[in-house]
RNA sequence: GGGCUCGUAGCUCAGUGGAUAGAGCGCCGGACUACGAAUCCGUAGGCCGCAGGUUCAAAUCCUGCCGGGCCCA
């Protein structure tokens, strides 16, 4: 980050000297290859028209006021079609070796947010029964959203939107209702569209426990007991289910309150006043066509009931008026042709450009290759809690935030779990127990890691050494990278290369046996190399342990076992 | 039929308009009398779906077509 600036900042003196402008277009980036330097720039090129010059001849000039006028490069070179190409002194790496022992846990922190509120709302599944793995899915990736976005000066609240006052809802209460007559006996015939998962009959039972007196209750009553039962009950296991993921939410928003506190009224009134809304056919319309929809849409039907659209304008105005400067809703991506729609409603709230929607391709669960299937009665793997047990959280958590939310993704669960030591979640924990177990050694050796400074510098200038200083200096714009494009699987192939760098370390230099003075030196530098994997680790929400418990071999029988048995 | 989205190595996927397009898995071949071999090193594998366009420069941006997924009629 300091490095990237540094370079930026010494380019726009020289640039401005010559009285030629900073390109829009222009980027400083780290090459594709090592031997092009640190940082690469492609100004002359995007420059040579205004300056009248070739763009290598340019470029040559450029650097030859770049290398009078910068003291940190070792190496200022022109390369290729008019590539800037920069190489630091070994000196400059080193002081990230400083910046993270000073931050700790903080490392990687860069205040692009600058307290900005931002509300972050994801899953919001209805409760009518337990999370699946899609579920799980757009839980991942809205809490490590809400972790990078802490990290970069936002203020976060993570929300959950609970859809409880919809069709949906009076038919799970009236699916319990059902049951619980049925189970007392009486001759009740199914319903067209009930929920007839088992849990149903469960809640049934449970209520007709509780509350012995249900049977005699007026059925108004005695059904929106059944409800209320069923809801607090399936939320309970959902909350449950998320815990057991690592995922909270700061608030839960019940969409009956929303109804209740006339908030639907007050918008309708306000779209109303405003020329946005209007009667018709005895229905309330909101004028989408404004705002880029094919055709108006329904707030209210003829029959009195409200639609989903109309109270998820409500809500919107509602997180709006909670005072939060910007809102980014996780949907799964059979809702995105509602997207447009809520755009269209947000600006007509007058938020433009204040709600971003990111949508969570659906998650294709597959057993050895094949598809599980999830919609048929209660199978093995149908429940995020299920999958979770069986692969581990971390496991999962890395596998989601390791692709984008915009590409479908398949979960093979027999490939994240018997295979679960190649799977890169545990390259990169192991990367992090490998420092400590080096730790450990050298603690009983009597070698800690050295205070940083000169002299410990001088023994880390090896390529490998340098390597996991660039690595570690680039952290903080890879956090940035991530909350500016909302995407932390940026984060999860940053933690990739960097095990990769301090594994390939281990094996090209012995730590301990280098000499006490070379020794507490390596210790120093990799004590904070495993900071960086910490850190960037709780960004996806993953453990760092400090030593990894399982042995490979003792791994591979477990699975056996437990693959065996679940198939039986 | 309209719209959104994705087509990159055998598989799963990265890739911010830049240089010879990368990684993991899988295949093949190497490396433990030292800090955990859950690792490392090497070989092989590509009309970046197709065709145009914009650009000094396109896997990347634009248009059309083909194919997959989804939403709406």
């Amino acid at each position: 980050m300091k490095a990237k600036q540094y370079f930026e900042d010494t380019l726009r003196r020289v640039l401005t000297a010559r009285g030629l402008p900073w390109p829009e277009k222009a980027l400083i980036e780290p090459p594709r290859e090592r031997k092009f330097g640190d940082f690469s720039a492609n100004v002359a090129m995007l420059l040579a028209g205004v300056a009248g010059m070739k763009p290598r001849d340019l470029a040559e000039a450029l650097a030859t006021e770049l290398r009078t006028c910068a003291s940190e490069f070792e190496r200022v070179e022109v390369a290729g079609p008019g590539f800037l190409n920069v190489t630091f002194a070994p000196r400059f790496w080193h002081s990230a070796i400083a910046d993270v022992l000073r931050e700790g846990a903080d490392t990687g922190c860069v205040n692009v947010g600058q307290g900005r509120t931002v509300q972050v709302e994801y899953v919001s599944a209805n409760p009518t029964g337990p999370l699946h793995i899609g579920h799980g899915r757009g839980a991942a990736l809205g809490d490590s959203i809400a972790r990078i976005l802490r990290k970069t000066g936002h203020t976060v609240s993570c929300e959950y939107y609970i859809n409880d006052a919809g069709r949906q809802m009076r038919i799970l209460g009236d699916s319990v209702w059902l049951r619980l007559r049925q189970q007392a006996g009486q001759d009740v015939p199914d319903l067209e569209d009930f929920y007839r998962g088992d849990y149903i009959k469960d809640l049934a039972a449970e209520v007709a426990k509780s509350h012995p007196g249900i049977l005699e209750m007026p059925e108004v009553q005695a059904v929106d007991l059944c409800f209320q039962y069923a809801v607090n009950d399936i939320l309970a296991g959902i909350k449950r289910d998320l815990a057991d993921f690592r995922v909270g939410h700061d608030v839960w928003f019940s969409e009956k309150s929303l109804v209740l506190a006339g908030k639907v009224q007050e918008t309708f009134a306000d779209l109303l006043a405003r020329g946005l809304a209007y009667e018709a056919d005895d229905a309330l319309w909101f004028k989408s066509t404004q705002f880029g929809d094919d055709k108006d849409r329904v707030l209210r039907k003829s029959s009195g009931e409200l639609t989903y659209f109309a109270s998820d304008i409500a809500y919107h105005d509602d997180k709006y008026k909670r005072g939060f400067d910007r809102v980014i809703d996780i949907w799964g991506a059979d809702h995105h042709g509602y997207v447009s729609r809520m755009q269209g409603a947000v600006e007509a709230l007058g938020k433009k450009g204040a709600l971003t929607v990111i949508l969570v391709q659906l998650v294709s669960l597959l057993r050895n290759g094949e598809q599980v299937a999830m919609s048929t009665r209660a199978g093995q793997f149908e429940t995020l809690a299920d999958v979770v047990e069986y692969v581990g959280a971390d496991a999962a958590r890395f596998l989601f935030l390791s692709r984008k939310s915009d590409s479908p993704l398949e979960f093979d669960l027999e490939l994240v779990r018997k295979k679960s030591m190649d799977n890169p979640v545990f390259y990169v924990q192991y990367a992090h127990a490998r420092v400590h177990s080096m730790l450990r050694k050298g603690a009983e050796a009597g070698i800690s890691p050295a205070e940083p400074g000169d002299a410990a510098y001088a023994c880390l200038n090896t390529p490998e050494d340098l390597e996991l200083c660039r690595l570690m200096e680039r952290f903080p714009s890879v956090v940035a990278l991530a909350a500016e494009s909302l995407s932390p699987h940026h984060v999860s192939h940053y933690l990739s290369d960097l095990a990769a760098a301090l594994h390939k370390y281990y094996t090209q230099h012995h730590v301990l046996s280098a000499g006490a003075e070379v020794a507490a030196a390596r210790l120093l530098l990799l004590s904070c190399v495993a900071t960086v994997l910490a850190a960037g680790l709780d960004l996806l929400g993953v453990s760092a342990p400090e030593r990894m418990d399982q042995n490979p071999e003792a791994a591979d029988e477990i699975t056996g076992d437990t693959a065996g048995n679940a198939t039986a």
